[in-house]
DNA sequence: CGGAGATAGTTGCAATTGCTATTAAATTGT
DNA sequence: ACAATTTAATAGCAATTGCAACTATCTCCG
């Protein structure tokens, strides 16, 4: 029994759910991550470089998803913090390379008890997770940008 | 092959893509909401007045896994387009109710274009949707407000 | 060469977001 | 009744976001 307003419901949409799981989940690191004075999208940023050890901005852009103006304000902020160095490429000058400091790799030895205290915050099945999982990078490989 | 800093990668773990995917659809509906002049926050709190016709900010908040403080700037700027109207109850005057005008029944009209238009942007098999959607109501549930 | 166009990053802008006061109103306990 | 507590909404703050406009640099092609 529907009417035809029903696609309209918050409910009828994958988007709200995925909407408001991002910010619930994002809103749970909040205590772990204000141990360490990070913001989640510092924190990813991070997660980021520990991976990479050095990008430009564009690249780092790419992985996380995000705007190049939305990473040089993050990106000042860490180098504030002395977790990272931001150079511009001897070879290109366009290109701004992120450098993690030895401070930042410091901080990479106290980060890992983050993903310890959030292991248990999503109560599902293992075979639920990965599945999840799944679904959501099929969807992001999907999204062109 | 793993390394102690394995649980520290953006691919570990599960929060980061439901971060991004979130992020990326949101961004696709922007087109469509723009012909609305709507930004996606008012979409989907017009949603939720769509199927309630009248609540106050805190039902609205609980609805939509948004905070007061993100609400009434929201409210406020839909309320500025007539789409709706701000009252205090008679009642208990610490509430305040939100009721969708006559400009805001005849958006929704037109608003029906909008899942149209973006059901074609998440290339999911219908089972796979729905798992995804299942899941991630099971995730929402479990996160206590 | 040297200009046209592409590329990388920054800045400015509007909106979102969660949090912490703060204010106002209602409820509860004595 | 009235003080203490709880509840509802707002205001202020810092950070995030995407986008558009802009600057600087590089590349390509004549």
């Amino acid at each position: 029994m529907g009417d035809k307003y029903d696609c309209l419901k918050l409910k009828s949409q994958l988007c709200f759910p995925l909407y408001a799981c991002s910010k619930e989940i994002i809103r749970k690191y909040k205590p772990f991550l204000d141990k360490f004075d990070l913001t989640y999208t510092q924190y990813i940023t991070m997660m980021a470089l520990w991976e990479n050890e050095s990008m430009n901005v564009r690249e780092l852009g790419l992985v996380l998803f995000l705007d190049s103006g939305t990473l040089t304000p993050v990106l000042k902020k860490l180098e504030s913090k002395g977790y990272l160095e931001r150079k511009r490429s001897k070879e290109d000058e366009r290109n701004l390379i992120v450098t993690v400091t030895e401070k930042g790799w410091k901080l990479r030895e106290e980060a890992l008890s983050i993903p310890e205290s959030m292991s248990s915050c999503v109560n599902l099945e293992p075979e639920e997770a990965s599945e999840l999982y799944r679904l959501l990078y099929k969807v992001l490989g999907t999204q062109a940008r």
